[in-house]
DNA sequence: CTTAGGG
DNA sequence: CCCTAAG
């Protein structure tokens, strides 16, 4: 309309002279929408972070709750936390890395938490963990920064059934405790285990096997925690402090988007696309690496046609490093694992009543598993003389993932993600630990073995180990394929990340957990807008945070990672390109619309004028789209491809286009002031200011 | 970061 | 759509 006023009147082109390009300030809200994305990603790390800090924090607790030891926890408590956790988790640690994963991991947990939380009941493990949960809740709160407290109280909620309450997920709990408190040392690595993972994952995550590279001992936590292979993980992972930080930015402009709510736009995934693409990142690690590695330490994930070792040396791996630790402090592949968590039983509150459940904590590798969980108690047998149990998480072998600085966090979780399911494909089998003792015989029955038992339940515990076999990871049964042993798909293991594809593409922001989840499964491109859409909503309050927990303790962890990413993985590398999204006509409207008002070469002001809320177009695209659009003006109706724009915005394309080329010439040539007439329209866009004639309207 | 263009 | 060279 607009446009014809124009043609009809030169003048209109007077109002669009008046078009001012929005402010900076604007500008940046635009890009900030597209960070969201990244924050996913930086859920993990965050988590990570958080972990650590809260194992840092937590090792006072630990000590604590070594003391207390056997104290039970109470379900109140970790209600506590979470208020805490509410209140600040996010912001502070954000700003490390940590903080940022952890709050969004925190969230997620929280609500697990919630639901767990009901009733703790005590294990002897968890014991210790407890003490610090339960009672530690206020004092944890005080030392821990909220966001720990967060955690922890994740962690006790994965744990509850150390304590004996909740689902049974105390474990986490406990473990990061432990961790914390034994590892002083290393609770990042932790952290990251047990943002990766479940709480329970937390809590399985035996620091002190983690420690291999850190060393991270458990004091109390040795006792029940075997921790005797942790050793080999070495953790290499170096998540390149630089990407950390670049993340941090990325985080912190993403959460500031998050705050007005759009999800991270394109740009930021291109970006990551390009570093991931580009040379920069080699982070998958292959299996063959992720062996090598775990007996290095580190493996080595080659992106595509680079090499991606990382080095710990650089920052940038920090970042890397920090998923890595999340992980699991081990390997890319495993470590985290939070991939490989597995629940057993259902959600851990269901499993309360009548199942025992217990949480495993994997540790791969030659970890054992920290903790377990424990359920309530007595019940679980309830049925059937059935052992039910619950495995929140199960902890990656350490994998050790290098990723350039400037992957982004998309491109980083593809890393891992890929290097989780190298690992998971690959050569890892699960062990059951009783007791901390590794059962060995497989024909025995849980009956005669002692698993039965729900106090044996509690000292149950599951541990990844590498496995000569690759077939054995019952756990992910779904993803055997996956094998991608580094040799055969290094590249691959860019494609993992494939239904990146469709997230990176279409779903930076949103796709986030949930949407993970079921990305794998749905096309997200297509729901693409509406995801960005419910991304703005949510992105603030929840996604940032939520996202990453949210969707899924356990067992939604797992779905994601393991699924998704085994599909992905193989495209990965296609993944990177945006998923290809039509102009409607509608938007082809919009965009002549605004290209007739504010001319062509305005694309940014084009951009906030018509699709300030379409995150997934970019000023690029709107320019690129112009340009189809006046190609295709050109050409014959039949020679027009797609869905077919009708003849009258076509005509105004080109309309628009002869006469804003025509402003534009005359500016080069400078405009000379003769003659204005149409000139003078076009000058006032330009900002000429020419003597016009008074016109107005 | 934006533009402008080529690929 | 991507990638890049130039502002």
């Amino acid at each position: 309309m607009v446009f014809k006023k124009r043609l009809d009147y030169g003048f209109n082109a007077f109002s669009v002279s008046n078009v001012r390009r929005a402010p900076r300030s604007i500008r940046k809200r635009d890009r900030t929408k597209r960070v969201v994305e990244v924050s996913r990603i930086c859920a993990f790390e965050l988590l990570a972070s958080l972990a650590g800090k809260l194992l840092e924090e937590g090792e006072s607790f630990a000590s604590s709750n070594a003391s207390a030891g056997h104290d039970h926890v109470s379900v109140v408590k970790d209600v506590e936390l979470e208020t805490q956790y509410d209140d600040k988790p996010l912001k502070t640690e954000c700003v490390e890395h940590v903080s940022c994963d952890a709050s969004v991991v925190t969230s997620d947990w929280t609500t697990e938490n919630s639901d767990n939380s009901k009733e703790p009941k005590h294990s002897e493990n968890n014991a210790i963990l407890e003490p610090t949960l339960t009672k530690a809740p206020p004092a944890c709160s005080e030392k821990i920064n909220d966001d720990l407290m967060y955690t922890i109280r994740k962690c006790n909620v994965g744990y509850g059934s150390f304590t004996g309450n909740l689902d049974g997920c105390s474990p986490d709990f406990g473990d990061l405790c432990d961790d914390i408190s034994e590892n002083g040392v290393k609770r990042e690595v932790k952290a990251n285990n047990c943002l990766t993972m479940d709480p329970l994952e937390l809590s399985m995550t035996f620091p002190s096997p983690i420690n291999s590279d850190r060393d991270v001992k458990l004091p109390s936590h040795s006792d029940s925690v075997p921790n005797a292979s942790f050793s080999r993980h070495r953790n290499d992972i170096k998540l390149g402090s630089r990407d950390d930080d670049e993340k941090f930015s990325r985080f912190n402009k993403l959460s500031n988007r998050f705050k007005v709510s759009r999800p991270a736009t394109l740009i930021e995934d291109r970006r990551i696309r390009k570093f991931l693409t580009s040379k920069y990142w080699k982070a998958a690690p292959k299996l063959k690496d992720f062996e090598d590695s775990q007996a290095d330490g580190g493996i080595k994930a080659l992106h595509r046609k680079q090499k991606t070792y990382y080095n710990y040396d650089k920052c940038q791996y920090d970042t890397l490093y920090k998923r890595r630790k999340f992980f699991d402090c081990s390997s890319i592949v495993t470590s985290d694992g939070g991939i490989g968590n597995e629940n057993v039983s259902n959600s851990p509150e269901k499993v309360t009543n009548k199942n025992k459940c217990h949480s495993v904590a994997m540790s791969h590798g030659a970890c054992e598993i920290a903790s377990l969980l424990t359920g309530h108690q007595a019940s679980h047998k309830s049925d059937d003389s059935h052992v039910k149990l619950s495995i929140k998480s199960f902890r990656i072998p350490e994998l050790y993932i290098e990723v350039p600085e400037t992957a982004t966090v998309g491109s980083l979780k593809r890393t891992v993600m890929e290097a989780v399911t190298a690992l998971l494909g690959g050569r890892i089998h699960v062990g059951v630990l009783l007791q901390e003792k590794k059962v060995r015989d497989d024909s025995r029955t849980l009956l005669q073995t002692g698993i039965s038992s729900e106090d044996n339940l509690d000292a149950l515990g599951f541990t990844l180990e590498p496995g000569p076999v690759i077939g054995p990871r019952p756990i992910f049964s779904e993803e055997p394929p996956l094998q991608l042993p580094r040799g055969s798909a290094p590249q691959n293991l860019t494609s993992s990340l494939v239904v990146t594809p469709a997230l990176d593409t279409g779903i930076p922001a949103a796709t986030p957990d949930p949407p993970l989840l079921t990305n794998s499964a749905k096309p997200v491109d297509s729901n693409y807008e509406h995801v960005s859409s419910q991304t703005d909503m949510l992105t603030d309050q929840n996604l940032s945070e939520s996202r990453a927990l949210v969707p899924v303790p356990a067992m939604n962890v797992e779905a994601l990672a393991v699924v998704p990413v085994n599909q992905k993985i193989r495209k990965s590398e296609l993944a990177q390109r945006r998923t290809r999204r039509p102009f409607s006509v509608s938007e082809v409207e919009a965009l002549v619309q605004a290209v007739e008002e504010l001319g062509t070469g305005r694309w940014r002001d084009v951009k906030l004028r018509a699709f300030e809320n379409a995150d997934h177009r970019t000023y690029v695209d709107l320019k690129d789209k112009w340009k189809t659009l006046v190609h295709t003006a050109k050409i014959s109706p039949q020679q027009r491809r797609g869905e077919p724009v009708p003849q009258e915005l076509l005509d105004r394309v080109m309309a628009a286009h002869a006469d804003w080329s025509q402003h534009q010439a005359k500016q080069q040539g400078k405009h000379h002031p003769g003659t204005l007439r149409i000139t003078d329209s076009q000058a006032y866009r330009d900002g000429v200011v020419v003597a016009i004639p008074t016109i107005t309207m």
